[in-house]
DNA sequence: AAGTAATATGTATCTGAAACACATTAAATA
DNA sequence: TATTTAATGTGTTTCAGATACATATTACTT
């Protein structure tokens, strides 16, 4: 705890106390993402709060005085679903008064892509559950406007850097990546131009293996990396 | 101020009471731009802190409990520059424990593109001043690495929106623009493809007139906007 | 053995980016 | 007043990446 007091020399801090400026909590939201039978899913609970009563939230929490920001949304992320080696990343601090109704709470959000197939993957709590991105209408506090903000970061990125296989499995086949890239962009693919487009990116290697238990010809199975 | 709990189930929460919760201060700190003889210019304070003695950095302000954080970092700006009318854009929040030596500060930062030739555009405080972006080594706190965060952001940002445009007069011929984009980008363009790229996309009118006072032939000036 | 459904691959076309050259204009200079 | 200078203003060719599109192949199913 911080012994020396906070010098700013504006106009707002000089007419307020030092007790007021820890008056704002701050927390972490993840929209934390799965992918399955062709849906990008979202990892939501249920929201224990009155006013949101029947609605879902995003799993956030406060961050700790003595926890990085970046580490509070690890944190969370490990609580929520125990995997601690997963994609994260900061897209936007939320700071409106009223987006918390039982106080004022400046939230940062960060997305993360997990693969909802993972063997370790194991959720913290009965009220916490994989929603259909699409499908989802409406949730508790901004956290609507939090997942939509999150949603146009990823599909700037996921063109632009090797993250959606964080969403498949270690071995896939190029079918898969398709269906996931069509359910991130929301648009179909021409089979051909994609995988060219994916094949000169460098992201994958042939893993000289084909598929198995696949009621068609099997396809080729590729892992994440060069080489 | 809310006297409701606020309601929170994480391990982390639980553990600890309501006050721990607000011994987080939050903070905006601007990334205020301008340009002036072809550089690309920041609006520095000298740093009032004894560990930063010599050192500048952004400028910023702690959150007011009853004000959004996008208004704070207008607030900001408006006391810094006079201006009110100008854009910013949140890029990301910075929140590392040690970041400030007083205590526990997240801070998110913005960046704001001003005309320096502005008129009513006017310095708070003699220690506020304009620096050359590509000169600047050090600065207080984390504010380089907030600086290098939001210059990269606006490197993305400045050929897919109309923003440049506010570091500009009002009027402008296609060499002033040509020069702002390089200054911004760290590279040089050719004329004649820079001039079709940027009349593809309807960002500007033509506004019939001529320069006047350059040594040399006077080239279109235009103004923002399509039509 | 035939049918089905998916894999695997190649080419022609279009569009935007990059490289590049010359005529024009106004001011400065001789 | 003619010449020089330095910038404006425009067009074409080339290249790379994106898009549109068709046929042969393979493994499973019937």
């Amino acid at each position: 705890m911080p012994t020396t007091k906070l010098k700013f020399k504006s106009a707002a801090s000089e007419k307020r106390n030092r007790q007021d400026y820890f008056n704002i909590a701050v927390s972490v939201d993840c929209v934390i993402l799965g992918y399955e039978n062709k849906e990008l899913k979202v990892l939501l609970i249920e929201s224990d709060l009155e006013e949101f009563n029947g609605l879902h939230s995003l799993l956030g929490d406060l961050v700790d005085p003595h926890e990085d920001l970046d580490a509070a949304s690890y944190r969370v992320l490990k609580d929520r679903t125990g995997l601690d080696d997963v994609y994260l990343e900061q897209v936007q601090s939320f700071g409106n008064i009223q987006r918390h109704p039982s106080g004022r709470v400046v939230t940062t959000a960060y997305y993360s892509l997990v693969d909802i197939r993972n063997h370790r993957l194991q959720l913290s709590h009965k009220a916490v559950s994989w929603h259909t991105v699409s499908e989802i209408q409406k949730l508790a506090f901004d956290h609507k406007e939090i997942l939509d903000t999150c949603l146009k970061r990823l599909r700037e990125q996921v063109m632009e850097r090797p993250i959606i296989f964080n969403l498949l499995p270690p071995k896939f086949s190029l079918r898969e990546l398709q269906e996931v890239y069509e359910a991130i962009l929301g648009v179909g693919l021409d089979r051909r131009n994609f995988r060219k487009k994916i094949m000169l990116k460098d992201w994958m290697t042939d893993l000289k293996e084909m598929e198995t238990d696949v009621p068609h010809r099997p396809g080729r199975l590729y892992k994440v990396g060069a080489r």
